[in-house]
DNA sequence: ATTGAAAGCCTGG
DNA sequence: CCAGGCTTTCAAT
């Protein structure tokens, strides 16, 4: 195998799949204004690694660096504004579906379980902490299930939002319980 | 109906 | 190893 065949499984994403992320998966992002504050957007070589809500640029900027400490950070508007724009247009109208390539290579064994069963999780449902335990097979761990929705980095793309209590109250939210609210009410079933 | 405590289990420090 | 969390269940006001 030559430079030639390195240089273009690196560039393909899918040896960057395969292996841990390393420094040198640099992660590209952009902040953007919805209808319900702003977002920003964040890739890796392999897919969009974070969605994060917040109220002001650098509000979300710090919590990319609190998120990804040892990767370089890219700001571009350029290399995401397709990402972003699809974000966007999701917010808008949830029904649409978000038809992105996410990166959850951060993230436990554990917390991947969680976050595969929440990708199937359709807009305008929901589903219980407990039953999202049940799913993974450790009807127990309801807790640490709620722990590993709190790690969720990519927001709306991995959709925690769509998790209510057992007595069917909402509970907690990363960004907020305001961002839940209105997000389950824009994807309810009119 | 409310409140409190304990259980159960993954994580980061 | 320990403390704590986007919970849940159960017992006691």
């Amino acid at each position: 195998m030559n430079l030639h065949h390195i240089r273009a499984r690196r560039a393909s994403g899918e040896a960057a799949a395969a292996r841990a992320p390393t420094a040198r998966d640099e992660v590209v992002y952009a902040t953007g204004e919805s209808a319900l504050g702003k977002v920003l957007v964040a890739r890796s070589p392999v897919g969009i690694c974070a969605i994060l809500m917040g109220d002001t640029e650098d509000e979300l900027t710090a919590d990319l660096a609190a998120r990804f400490p040892n990767r370089v950070l890219v700001s571009s508007r350029s290399r995401t504004s397709d990402d972003l724009g699809k974000v966007l247009r999701f917010i808008n109208k949830p029904s649409t579906g978000l038809d992105l390539q996410f990166d959850m290579r951060h993230g436990t064994a554990f917390q991947r379980k969680v976050w595969e069963v929440l990708r199937t999780i359709p807009c305008g449902a929901t589903i219980t902490y407990a039953a999202l335990a049940r799913r993974i097979g450790q009807p127990e761990a309801v807790r640490a299930v709620a722990n590993a929705c709190a790690a969720n980095a990519i927001a709306l793309g991995i959709p925690c939002h769509r998790v209510l209590r057992s007595d069917g109250t909402l509970s907690g939210y990363r960004w907020g319980v305001e961002w839940k609210r209105a997000l389950i009410k824009k994807e309810a079933p009119s």
